[in-house]
DNA sequence: GTTCTAGAAC
DNA sequence: GTTCTAGAAC
């Protein structure tokens, strides 16, 4: 392959040149079509005609709603329309819905493949689509009033994000108002000449946050059949394309000439000149990717052949438990030496170059300059986690900005040599921004240079141990990474899968055992590997109490406990709000040791006093036992919703509840289910579900048991809604398992789920305000999503069928 | 947690 | 005019 010296815009223009009659397109600048993606209501015509008003370059909007002389009109009417616009030289926006594939396959065949084809997703909450299109009057496709609702709705359900597989050569996510307005921007001010670079953009799920299950769940339905997904990033990827991402990576030699700047039209040429498909099919993955440096080589002078045994060795342990994620070997130097040495011992011991290959480029510009996208990066750090002293780690604190430096100090202030740690990166990070890199990876290995701290004098007997112990915390780490964002090894989660879908799996332990003593291999059997001067002391590896309920899920749930392990504070992330810090400590009335916030109000003290005093209570209660007491809630959510009470001083909410309380939980769950089969006794046709508020109005441990059906006049508000139907509402299942596991209960509480947009629990459909959303309710027999199904979160009458 | 109510949304 | 939300008070 030659190298590219051309400035990939130049090079486009040379390569339109030699197209007969491109002469013309090149003076006239060239022509783009924008596929509008969007529900009606999400500001498509607005977008466009924002742009065709403040535009340099000529556009042409295409909308089928007005094709036919201002009524409605056909796709194919408006394909001839937007081609016969590319003709004259004009860009061309398609203003129509465009939701899924199939419906833009059409127009992705428009003029000559020189055309970019680019897509504008409007990715704008439910409810405010629905309620522009609600209330707008003198619509063009007359879709207002009523049946809008209902049309955005049925649209929204299958919406299907644009890839970049299909054909277009940028995408550009918009998932709010800021986001819409700098998209507009960009389109009004691309003058004649100009090209925008190509790949995805704003890709991100602002409610993967928020509602982790729930996006999940989302992820099953949409795009069944597909695994590999990362949960923030909603492009599919398929076996084709990392075969030919991976090609594009490895073919090229180590020793390839190409400056690093043009790595990534580098890889668009050989793909489009080699196998005839385009730049679309290769720059971006949602795959899960580990990218790392090689540890200790260059500054720390570690001796390459030795080092290179340790990665291949390391990456073979690794990969084949990592399902399809991969990893890749990434230096910045084309002659790399450590590149050439560990291909050829890749290839020798026959690793699969799909999982594991080698990379040359700025491992802070993966994606933008190289066109591949790695969730992960792996940091050659030094000891104080600090930025700086050149290399990778001053070349990725710089790229990532403070934000990064933030994040790792809030985890920990110092790295052992041989270890790891994980830090989310926020997401404000021009790393995460541009490159989509979701996490960084610290990693520490031994040093062989005199200059630097503990230098190990030449000792390779333990040079090779630290540096093998690096790689395996740094692979662990990414595994771990992994589990949080719902992706696991496939044999695992079938496994695990299968023996979720049953309430009575929950006393399948032996099995559950095995399947984690499995895992706990796979992961390296060495958890204690990773670093952080944040480990709380009280977490055990011996989780195996009595199994039962926390049995369950535990594929999960020991990533879980990976997960926070080694971040030392993912919790903190689930929790933004430092109130909800796991250290923190109480004082009975519930205020906190800064005296700051949090006193309990007056009228949030009842439940305290039935807890404390049940015999003073008797009538009200429905059972009083030894730790707990039951009570119907005072305000149902639900025609049955009751409370199991703990009945400890000083227990007030989940983040109170530690190791010690798990007898206590899994009494107050055995409770709470004894209490739903009683009631389901009394009327088979409810479902029950068992879990406690992040974050409780009214203080005192309580447990809710409470109806699916959600027929109440007490449920007024968004609030009620969301308590119960969001990943604020914690299911007791999942909570055992945690603080089984982790000593103490994840917390999901940040204000945001009380205006989180209103979703029927069973459907998923969207509500424009709680009136609608009940009356949905009240008739929507939609089974159950697969996730409140797992784990037997739901409580069913006896053989009824789900 | 609920109730009350101003004012926004319809 | 009526419906609905959200914030303050309790």
């Amino acid at each position: 392959m030659e190298p590219m010296d051309l400035h990939p815009q130049t090079a486009s223009r040379e390569i339109a040149k030699e197209e007969e009659g491109a002469q013309v397109k090149v003076e006239n600048g060239k022509p783009v079509v924008v596929i509008m993606v969007g529900a009606p209501g999400s500001g498509k015509s607005t977008f466009c005609d924002h742009v065709i008003r403040t535009s340099a370059r000529p556009w042409v909007r295409i909308c089928q709603d007005t094709i036919g002389n201002g009524k409605a009109g056909t796709k194919i009417a408006c394909i001839k329309s937007a081609s016969n616009a590319l003709e004259e030289g004009k860009s061309v926006f398609i203003d129509r819905c465009n939701m899924d594939g199939e419906q833009r396959g059409d127009f992705l065949k428009l003029g000559n493949p020189e055309v970019e084809k680019h897509a504008v997703v409007l990715d704008l909450p439910a409810k405010l689509c629905i309620s522009r299109s609600v209330k707008r009057t003198g619509h063009e496709g007359n879709l207002q009033g009523g049946k809008a609702a209902a049309v955005v709705n049925r649209m929204l359900q299958k919406k299907e994000f644009p890839k970049l597989a299909e054909g277009f050569t940028r995408i550009t996510f918009c998932h709010n108002e800021k986001d819409v307005e700098a998209a507009m921007n960009t389109y009004s001010t691309l003058g004649l000449l100009d090209v925008l670079p190509s790949g995805c953009f704003g890709l991100k799920n602002p409610e993967a946050k928020v509602q982790l299950g729930i996006m999940r769940f989302l992820k099953k339905v949409d795009i069944p059949g597909k695994d590999g997904l990362v949960e923030s990033n909603p492009q599919h990827s398929s076996d084709n394309q990392s075969a030919v991402e991976k090609d594009s990576g490895s073919r090229r030699p180590a020793n390839d000439s190409a400056p690093s700047e043009y790595v990534h039209m580098d890889v668009k040429n050989t793909v489009s000149q080699e196998s005839g498909s385009s730049i679309r099919t290769n720059s971006v993955y949602s795959i899960p990717t580990l990218a790392f440096p090689s540890i200790s080589t260059a500054d720390f002078q570690f001796n390459l052949d030795k080092a290179s045994d340790i990665i291949v060795e390391k990456v073979e342990e690794f990969v084949s438990k990592l399902g399809n994620a991969r990893l890749v070997l990434v230096d910045l130097s084309h002659g790399s030496k450590i590149l050439s040495l560990v291909k050829a011992k890749a290839a020798r011991k026959s690793i699969d170059s799909k999982k594991f290959f080698t990379f040359v480029g700025d491992i802070t510009r993966l994606y933008s300059q190289g066109g591949m996208k790695c969730n992960v990066i792996a940091n050659a750090a030094n000891w104080r986690l600090k930025p700086g002293g050149g290399g990778v780690n001053a070349a990725i604190f710089s790229a990532a900005g403070p934000a990064l430096e933030t994040a790792t100090k809030e985890r920990a202030e110092s790295l052992a040599p041989g270890k790891a740690l994980v830090v989310p990166l926020p997401s404000t990070s021009p790393l995460s921004i541009k490159e989509g890199v979701t996490h960084v990876v610290h990693v520490l290995g031994p040093n062989m240079n005199a200059q630097r701290p503990n230098c190990l004098n030449n000792d390779y007997v333990k040079g090779c141990k630290v540096l093998g112990e690096a790689y395996s915390s740094l692979f662990e780490g990414f595994a771990s990474i992994l589990s949080t964002q719902g992706w696991m090894p496939k044999e695992s989660n079938e496994k695990s899968l299968k023996s979720q879908n049953q309430i009575e799996s929950k006393h399948h332990d032996g099995d559950q055992k095995v399947k984690r003593e499995a895992l706990n291999e796979c992961m390296g059997g060495k958890k204690s590997k990773i670093f952080c001067n944040e480990l709380k002391p009280n977490f055990s590896h011996s989780v195996d109490r009595k199994g039962n309920i926390e049995g369950r899920k535990n594929v999960e749930s020991l990533n879980e406990f990976e997960r926070n392990k080694n971040s030392g504070g993912f919790l903190k992330e689930l929790k933004p709000s430092a109130s909800h810090s796991v250290d923190r400590k109480e004082n009975l009335d519930g205020r906190d040791d800064t005296g700051m916030n949090k006193a309990w109000g007056p009228w949030a003290q009842s439940l305290y006093q039935f807890a404390m005093h049940p015999e003073r209570h008797r009538n009200d209660l429905r059972e009083i036992l030894d730790d707990v007491v039951v009570l119907d809630d005072l305000y149902p959510k639900a025609r049955k919703h009751l409370l199991v009470l703990a009945r400890v001083e000083g227990l007030d909410r989940l983040a109170d509840v530690s190791k010690e309380h798990l007898p206590l939980l899994n009494t107050m769950h055995a409770v709470g289910l004894k209490w739903a089969e009683k009631l389901l006794n009394e009327n088979e046709s409810l479902v029950f579900r068992l879990g406690y508020h992040s974050e409780p109005s009214m203080r005192q441990l309580h447990l809710h048991v409470i109806s699916q059906d959600f027929d109440s006049k007490h449920l007024k508000n968004k609030k009620h809604w969301n308590s119960f139907n969001t990943p604020f509402f914690r299911d007791s299942v999942d909570v055992l398992q945690e603080v089984s596991k982790h000593g103490e209960a994840i917390i999901r509480d940040d204000d945001s789920f009380r205006s989180m947009e209103l979703r029927c629990h069973r459907c998923r459909s969207a509500h424009p305000n709680i009136p609608r959303l009940k009356t949905h309710i009240s008739s929507c027999q939609a089974p159950f999503p697969g996730v409140m199904l797992d784990n037997g979160k739901l409580v069913f009458a006896p053989g009824r069928i789900r």
